[in-house]
DNA sequence: GCCTCATGTTGAGGTAACCTCAGCAAGTCT
DNA sequence: AGACTTGCTGAGGTTACCTCAACATGAGGC
């Protein structure tokens, strides 16, 4: 704690703007809790937040090749075999051949998986309302308005 | 936590509706744009996002044990070893022997360092203040608040 | 002064979630 | 048919963490 002071004084660069910085870490700090907070929701399952992501896009488009997968989780294929063999191995999901093309797999959902995967989601919903539930509606409305402006 | 909240109902999936948790989602849509923007803020200094926390932390706080630094980043105080031997490597930070205890080391952070360590400051200022153009000063308060309010 | 216990750092080795590269099987094109 | 492309996966690497145990030093009791 010597000389530094991070606010004030004579700053190097930028200085157009005070602020804005802060808004950033306010933001993170409210990520941090919130991840956090989904970490809790998915531990009742046994599954890791990267399979749950997956499960998720699963039970959301139905049956799917493992590149088409990886597609949607923005990961190289190689890394979707491996999370579908970790899902496999617990029994959410299954392969088969795909009948379109036999170079193919296609990756379903087992009924375990299902329920799972709706588990999840609701305990997902359950703890976002929690986490939420500080706001009032206007607050949560106007939240999702700038957030929604944001999100490109 | 079993069958407790049912505000999705029995539904068997699919829906891809906007209801319950879009606002966490869409809160995690932005933060994902944010983290790639500060990654890239991060290139020119070729030093990954935890170095880069690290480094801040040693800014902001002056002369450091690794224990301390280690809880500051809330990892094991191996791992705070394993950061300074990458931020020593790179020039950024250096070792000295702690007056006050000899078991102890104390970690400063170079001339190079503070460098790094400002530009950092500023490019993550510069990418947050882009990020946020897009809002009117009264939303940035607005969302300051909310987050404000969240953060906990 | 010695003994015991606590503390600060680090070596050794492990794990999760990614990655690239190469290889094989099957499809497509000429 | 031969040449290229596509879909998946084995082998092995990287990163950022972790735990456990070793080692030196410090502090208190006697």
């Amino acid at each position: 704690m010597t000389g530094d002071r991070p606010t004030a004084g004579p700053r190097p660069v930028t200085a157009d703007e005070p602020g804005d910085d802060s808004l950033a870490e306010t933001f993170w700090a409210v990520a941090r809790r919130l991840r956090r907070l989904s970490k809790d929701a998915l531990a009742p399952w046994d599954v890791t937040p990267g399979q749950s992501r997956a499960l998720g896009v699963l039970a959301r488009n139905g049956d799917m090749r493992p590149g088409a997968l990886s597609e949607q989780l923005r990961i190289a294929p190689r890394s979707a075999t491996e999370v579908v063999d970790d899902l496999e191995e617990r029994g959410l999901v299954e392969r088969a051949p795909d009948p379109a093309d036999r170079r193919a797999t296609l990756v379903r959902v087992t009924a375990r998986g299902r329920e799972v995967a709706d588990g999840i989601r609701a305990a997902r919903a359950a703890e976002a309302e929690e986490f939420f539930r500080g706001l009032d509606a206007g607050d949560r409305a106007e939240l999702a308005r700038i957030l929604g402006s944001l999100r490109d």
